[in-house]
DNA sequence: CGCTGCCTTGATCTTCTTCAAAACGTGTGG
DNA sequence: CCACACGTTTTGAAGAAGATCAAGGCAGCG
């Protein structure tokens, strides 16, 4: 345990990234509400996106902004959050390749309701609300699959309730690690390591805690040998255990 | 505040309540999803529908049913609920007449993934869930309207963590009351009384605490004149008071 | 009129937050 | 390549917020 390895994520270049024009059309027909539309339709589509790049860090909008732009995320991470006049900030999703982000609403004037933050370096696809949703209005296959992923992403939503509701910090805190597991898992010699920059600070913000006590209950998960864990990473090396602690409470 | 009334909820039928023909196509054609379509289209998926009745307190499905039917509250209210092995439900919405629940996916061996319980004496129009994906399929506009309402529910959500994240039990119960105000609120001699019966264990398991400190947080807004209260029932008698709270956290 | 279920209140205990300070790691510039 | 500086993490001690356990009171109903 004394042996704390160096951060063994995936490095990445500094630069904002940027997608050739073929990896664009590769994402876009791979994304779920786009997959059942053909090809040449999917092509057309394409002209409507714009590309953009970020920096870690980066903020892509935020909160209260007017909601002008759908986003689709060609590469990297990006963190989902809503802020509080305490400075407390809430982690409410962190996203991967291939989901989006953004405005869905038909009404000019809305506003977003949380800010976007590029977690890694990041390429996003960019299209107009108004577009997005006259592409929506002509084929109903793609808006049901983008209520299909809405509808995902409220039972999500739900559970996190439930969670918050009725779950000590230490049960909240394994099961969010569970979770990135499965989304953000990547198996290694350490354990199953999650494939993102993840400080404490983000770990709190997700779990509706502080990051003291974060670092304590991680300290305790890393004593007890169900995760391996440093400076803005870890991997889970015991899923079992922490699985059965998750949800009972009990080790 | 001694003299604390009798319930002055409006006393309702303890029947099973059923609607007659017309208004059931009235509130058919007055939801959101289906306003945009024309009435004889309205009056063909009005034959699609089933009318259910059900008794205050009386379960509509449980979490983990197989999800066959989609729900519109004609009359009554609901309440939309998650179970925890531990015993303590948490209380994710409570909804009104002209509002949809229940299974939204084409997939056919789909679960509920919440209780429904009618908290009132309830009409409810059901449908087979794969009859009204068909009806999204061919009516893109109402998809689009759907689609609305389950990212405003998922909007709604993101706000609930938000609360459960950052805010007091104190500020929690008066942002929930200031939002039973607003949607089912009806002005009276007392105050502004909330038209649904809603217990301290209610208010507990939507607002993530215990049934006794709900009490105490309770006993002092009235004490504080801030809210009047009995055996199920609520009135905020100085909404701007209870606003100030719920957003600063100081009287 | 007594029963059942909801509400209130008190005392105690646990969990978590807060404040503070020190140790560590990572990338930087010498 | 090494040493420094920054932001992250760890850990401690004290205090607050809320949970739990327990008892008693009140409303509505048969």
């Amino acid at each position: 345990m004394s042996d704390r390895r160096k951060s063994p994520l995936d490095s990445e270049s500094v630069e904002p990234h940027m997608c050739s024009p073929q990896m664009r059309l590769d994402i876009l027909s791979q994304v779920p509400f786009f997959k059942p539309l053909k090809q040449d339709k999917v092509a057309a589509i394409n002209r409507l996106f714009r590309e953009r790049g970020y920096l870690p860090g980066e903020t892509i909008y935020f909160a209260g902004d007017p909601a002008e732009h759908l986003f689709v995320l060609a590469d990297g991470k990006v963190k989902l959050l809503r802020h509080n006049w305490t400075g407390k900030d809430v982690l409410l999703d962190l996203l991967t390749p291939g989901e989006f982000f953004g405005s869905l609403s038909s009404l000019g004037d809305d506003a977003y309701a949380e800010t976007a933050q590029a977690q890694t370096p990041v390429c996003a696809l960019t299209i107009q609300a108004e577009d997005f949703r006259s592409i929506l209005d002509r084929h109903p296959a793609a808006a049901l699959a983008v209520l299909d992923l809405v509808s995902e992403r409220l039972r999500a939503a739900h559970e996190t309730i439930r969670q918050l509701s009725a779950h000590s910090v230490e049960q909240r805190i394994a099961q969010t690690l569970l979770k990135l597991g499965e989304k953000l898992g990547e198996q290694q010699e350490i354990g199953l390591l999650i494939q993102v920059p993840l400080s404490r600070d983000d770990l709190a913000q997700m779990t509706g805690t502080t990051p003291e006590t974060a670092s304590r209950v991680m300290s305790r998960f890393q004593k007890e040998g169900l995760i391996e864990s440093g400076r803005e990473w870890v991997a889970i090396t015991d899923w079992e255990a922490l699985t059965a602690l998750a949800e009972s409470g009990l080790g």
